[in-house]
DNA sequence: TAGATTGTTAATCGATTAACAATC
DNA sequence: TAGATTGTTAATCGATTAACAATC
């Protein structure tokens, strides 16, 4: 019944972290270089890398290599994660294709959908997911079966799930849901934008 | 500069509320029924409904016309929004097609690439933004090009940008940036489902 | 009336920021 | 040494939850 409401805060800024690292060229980095850089406060940055790392060092700041290698070991970035798409309409298929997800251990392996010959077929998942050790679900099917597919993903024991329908999915405690509601993301932005003017 | 990281949690809320609300066949719901279907507190639910509305009445709960019509009204989603896209990648098409946005007041009513017969020529965006009133764009081009069409939709008089390249985008002040980052998104519910394990 | 429900004030919780000693 | 920078403790801020009086 976990609707993750409450991400950690820390969780979403270290993925941006690693971004940033990855794409700098220097030995050593300090904590206001990265603040400045993304944003942020210089005490926030130091409390976040206290957590996966504490590594840094007065007057010189992070090894590069070292924060990259434990952002990464902290959050399971050094990990394959495997995972499919249920529903292959065109979100669906722009998900499959992403390519951002290369540097976070992700791995879509397979996409599924009913009448559909360019992907498996909804009837062949569980089967699939037992032989290949999936963990992860990414549901893009219209609201109406949303929660039917939630469950099936469930029954074959999937254990996260990203939900792109509008629908709050029904699961049990230990199933995590990580809503991505669109239209409210896109709503949230208007009334800030029509707040500010 | 700004980068909302501190959305206001209500603003996640309310059309959480008018979706369902929406949904439901009933004259009046009350707090208690609301929460309990979105997985919520119901004091928290009573506290937002008073920042929109505050019509309320002991026994009875909430008249179901009247919350939407407030909720609808407060988020600004009795007005029309006018937003087009920048890049016709898969994700690009996908937004522009997607269904999600008729209840919120969004319509995407224009897509721009560039040598891409389909959609309008970047060159043209500034022409048609002012003879078109838009005020939101979204962006969905790769991460190198992100920056510099975020810098031209600001000339052109954009005044919220939703986000989903991975780059930070450098703005003024008084401009408005949803960050909608997918791979960052994806790998929190990693980090969330590998904890609970 | 009794009970369901709202609305509000106070308490709690968590996350951010400020202050500052420790270190190289 | 002086100055840059970390790491930590305390203070602040904001959001959630608990408690409860007011209302129909």
């Amino acid at each position: 019944m976990i609707q993750n409401c409450k991400t950690k805060k820390v969780y979403e800024r270290l993925p941006m972290y690693l971004d940033y690292l990855n794409k700098i060229d220097r030995e050593s980095v300090s904590s206001t270089i990265i603040a400045n850089n993304l944003n942020l406060g210089e005490v926030q940055v130091r409390k976040d890398l206290a957590l996966v790392s504490g590594k840094g060092r007065p007057k010189i700041g992070y090894l590069r290599k070292n924060l990259i290698k434990d952002i990464s070991k902290f959050m399971g970035f050094d990990q394959k994660h495997k995972a499919i798409i249920i529903g292959y309409g065109k979100l669906g298929r722009a998900l499959y294709n992403f390519k951002g997800f290369e540097n976070f251990g992700i791995e879509i392996v397979a996409a599924f959908d009913i009448n559909n010959k360019d992907v498996l077929d909804i009837n062949h998942l569980c089967e699939y997911c037992s032989g290949n050790d999936i963990k992860f679900g990414i549901i893009t099917v219209p609201n109406e079966s949303a929660q039917s597919v939630a469950d099936k993903l469930i029954q074959c024991g999937i254990k996260g799930i990203w939900n792109f329908s509008s629908i709050r999915l029904q699961v049990p405690n230990e199933i995590i849901v990580q809503n991505e509601n669109l239209a409210t993301s896109f709503s949230v932005l208007i009334k800030e934008t029509e707040d500010r003017q």
